[in-house]
DNA sequence: CCGGTTCCCTTAGCGCTGTTACAGTGACGG
DNA sequence: CCGTCACTGTAACAGCGCTAAGGGAACCGG
């Protein structure tokens, strides 16, 4: 053990704390390096790419899994606690959906979906109602925390329109706002989410 | 008319051509530049930065908005109208979907938004029932569109793991999208969709 | 003990990027 | 005729991803 040069996934480990610091747009090879007490063509010695090594850190951020439903867990609140997870994983960096959306899933995700649909026929699922519902779910989660850290990033940078500013022409998206949660928020995402669930207990009935 | 230089709107139209040509990350200032047969610091002339000229492409993307229903149409078909319409102009351009998600929207959209509101209330829903269908509709749609061309792009790159390899370790999930359409195309985007479609008449009641 | 091989890193540098500073040109109003 | 304003050119900067070439340490068979 104690591998001579840097370890693989210890660059994988300081290039997501550097995300964190710097943002997708300031993770860049050399930094990393500088960050690793090396120089910056070392790290290709490592990963072909920065894409390979973009990649690699999606799948870190993805690999817990989370596994299957709890005691006695029907697969709505298994399918939202999931879904929550998800969301969670992706806030839990800065710009991790981007980075989610532009890395390579990989085969070990593609097994544990996999295990996922299993386990969802296992509950009364067809394979196509569990793939829908699985992905329908991911894609709504990703579109939103997209956009939710999209505009946290734009604020961040001093390009964010005040729409308060502007709050006097758009009554209805503020009312909206008001009854059901900000457009970028836990309650919100957790409404558009029992749409979607609403939606699949629908088609199981 | 015929404004002395380049017109702002004329160098949003040669992006969007160059954007198709080149992909995302090859839209750069100086190629764009040489296609509008001038040098490079002269774009920043019409826009402070590179960011700007991409706001600007998403809101001409999003600009022609699609109206209200039709005659006769129902909440539902307008919705899901409203859905396709939205892929189809995030499928229309190359990386559609990043530029989407990385442009600020603008305050178009915004009216255009509320303008929708506006409708969904006329046709029974609360602020928030229509806040939410819409913009969970909206969210999926980008997540949707997003990995279907993130896919398509990898494998353009030749970095595409050709899953068809390995296809013996996930029969269920071959066995879903043979039932249910591939993963990232038409139908599976309808079926996601009809999904939402069911929530939001489940919470209408 | 020695020569060769493998691993991991360095130094140097290429072509490209977004962006700025500044000078110039042409049309137009006083 | 002069000045101003709209617009473009020239030159350059710092930083980027990435490659080529080589050096030194550790190992290994003889």
């Amino acid at each position: 053990m104690a591998p001579k040069g840097l370890a693989r996934e210890s660059v994988v480990r300081a290039a997501l704390e550097l995300l964190d610091e710097a943002g997708l747009d300031g993770l860049t090879v050399r930094r990393l390096a500088a960050r690793l007490g090396v120089q910056n063509p070392a790290l290709y010695w490592h990963f072909r790419d920065k894409q390979e090594l973009l990649d690699e850190m999606a799948r870190e951020l993805l690999a817990p899994g989370m596994g299957g439903p709890r005691e006695g867990e029907g697969w709505r609140e298994w399918l939202a606690r999931r879904a929550h997870h998800y969301r969670g994983v992706l806030l839990g960096h800065r710009d991790g959906a981007r980075l989610i959306a532009s890395g390579d899933p990989g085969l070990t995700v593609a097994r544990a979906f996999e295990k996922e649909l299993e386990i969802l026929t296992g509950l009364g699922f067809t394979p196509a109602q569990g793939l829908h519902a699985i992905s329908t779910v991911s894609h709504y989660t990703l579109g939103f925390v997209l956009t939710e850290q999209a505009r946290r990033e734009r604020v961040a940078a001093g390009r964010g329109p005040d729409y308060a500013a502007y709050a006097a022409e758009f009554p209805l998206t503020l009312a909206g706002a008001r009854e059901g949660g900000e457009p970028a928020g836990d309650e919100a995402f957790a409404r558009g989410l029992r749409l979607i669930l609403d939606g699949v207990a629908a088609a199981l009935g």
